[in-house]
DNA sequence: CTGAAAGCGCTAACAG
DNA sequence: CTGTTAGCGCTTTCAG
């Protein structure tokens, strides 16, 4: 590789420097049909010695830019499991991944994003507008992460959130509990019939409770999105008449809170926690989290495998859930007698 | 916002609608000198109405993308809190951040990532080649993160890992401890002298023991990049004749595992851990792990501005040191009797 | 099998 | 103050 100063390389230099036309050497980058093994051989010594790298921005100008795009909202160990999983499925293919970190809490950032210089488009965006991202999908592929729509223009992954939540609720039940709260999402994440894993969590907690007889005793609290927000809710959960012997959190970020305020609380083994996504953390030892496991890793190269899949040319509509499992670990133990 | 199929609106579009020429449409977009009240209107209102959104690839062709890249070697906690600085820095700039993950531990896959789509890039990767760095820096602008060269092309923001690892080694000589092993990543990262946070820790645990007059009892472990290596390798120490009574983590997933093993052998409390990067996790009351902080927010923040700057005209190199606190927790404590 | 030519959508000069 | 023009680097017909 050489160095070169100031002006990046382009296909003309290579061009000049082989002895051949600009257009033989776009064949010789995209192996394209229709060029002699001696060219071929001239034309790559040509860019490995000038140290050529086609623009990308050139490249998507006209065509595909050989970049995919995959839409964080937040970053969590939930979302490095997703980002792992799709690092795998775009191994050895030609295409890049990027993140586009959505850049806070406002909405609609999404849209500015990856986009315009992404072949296809990962969305983990539960809050983003299904006609919108319809609309989306006629121009670019998208792959929408997290909900449990059935849009006819893109396609879905999800974690079974039906099965998950009901696994987390048989197991409280079962071990003796009847008051379980559920510490979940602001209400913008949880909008009934929305879609959203929360809201399913949140819908089916509800009617595990009701199909248990305790439909009275359901108690939904929200965190927000200030530091230690789960932490301080629970201790108000804990501090209440009659609080909760079990508490069943959104996902593992939350339940991470709960634990250390049921730690704080000198409550540690006496109050069930149960988390959602059985990231890391959750099996660590100190931690011994209770989680559902929904396949983190494999929906992300699950949803990076069909967009690879419609960047090839298919285009009715493909749907993957993920299967849900219930890691039982130390957190979750019967109520205090 | 309409819902146009198919293709993208182009800034032709925009014009016809508006009945102007294209490069008013450009004017308008970029806030430039020369278009009268009227027909700014006119075009902002063209603008709405078809949804129009500026070919991220065409204007990068021309120009600037308003992308900044940041490339992360791996997805983890340290990163995620240079993520939320350099979030904040470019938040309110016409700037959006667009993450590379480098896909896995070869090397030189930082080279094709964001480059060629970003106005500039913040590398968060020890183990480029300098010089290399130093060539690419003559085409875009660059900041590199975390390592402690004196470049000339570029800008770098690292932490203070001399006084870091000095604040560390001091709290446990201090508390009497002797046998302290260093557990770090694998032997390419700390190569001496190669500039990376992890090559300097290594040799001022070493520079520190030997002050003490404890260079014989200098131990230095090392993790690979299996799952859970850390943790096998704690064990292997703690299961060693005359086992040390406290170790340094290079960093606080390393930590993590070191807190798992000495928890599965029976000796939390026993055992001093320390770690590096004051993360989350650090703070949780069941983890507790002393560790050290070396403002990781605030270092992704600079890195952001100093880009920007860049990007601005600033060309004369800058440098920018983050301050490390020790900040004491339950992990530590002196050696057991 | 190879090269010439026409744009992709945008911006930066310049001309009106 | 507004419009015309000439490319940015690449791919893609279409002739040679």
């Amino acid at each position: 590789m050489s160095i070169t100063k100031g002006r990046a390389v382009t296909i003309s230099d290579v061009a000049q420097a082989a002895g051949v036309s600009r257009a033989a050497v776009s064949k010789v980058i995209r192996n394209a049909y229709g060029v002699s093994p001696a060219m071929r051989s001239r034309v790559e010594a040509a860019i490995e010695d000038l140290g050529y790298r086609p623009s990308v921005a050139a490249r998507a100008l006209r065509g595909s830019s050989y970049r995919l795009g995959l839409e964080v909202p937040y970053v969590s160990a939930f979302m490095t499991q997703i980002v792992e999983g799709a690092k795998r499925a775009v191994a050895g293919t030609p295409y890049q991944l990027v993140l586009a970190p959505a850049d806070g809490p406002e909405h609609g950032t999404f849209e500015s994003l990856a986009d315009g210089i992404v072949d296809g488009i990962i969305a983990v965006a539960p809050l983003v507008d299904p006609a919108w991202l319809e609309d989306l999908a006629t121009r670019v592929p998208v792959v929408m992460l997290g909900r449990h729509d059935r849009p006819t223009g893109y396609d879905t992954v999800v974690g079974d959130d039906y099965a998950g939540t009901r696994a987390v609720m048989d197991h409280l039940l079962t071990l003796g509990h009847r008051r379980i709260a559920h510490l979940t999402e602001a209400e913008t994440m949880t909008v009934p019939g929305c879609g959203t894993p929360h809201a399913i969590r949140l819908e089916v907690y509800r009617t595990c409770l009701a199909e248990a007889g305790l439909a009275e005793l359901t108690r939904v609290a929200r965190r927000d999105h200030t530091p230690d927000s789960a932490q301080r809710v629970t201790a108000r959960l804990l501090a209440q008449p009659d609080p909760p012997t079990a508490i069943f959190a959104g996902h593992d970020d939350i339940a991470l809170g709960v634990l250390a305020a049921v730690a704080a609380a000198g409550r540690r083994g006496s109050v069930a926690v149960v988390g959602y996504d059985n990231t890391d953390m959750a099996a660590h030892p100190l931690i011994d989290l209770t989680s559902v496991d929904q396949e983190g890793v494999e929906m992300g190269s699950q949803a990076a495998t069909m967009l690879l899949e419609r960047l090839q040319g298919r285009t009715e509509p493909r749907s993957w859930t993920a299967t849900t499992t219930l890691t039982v670990r130390g957190s979750t133990m019967p109520p205090a007698a």
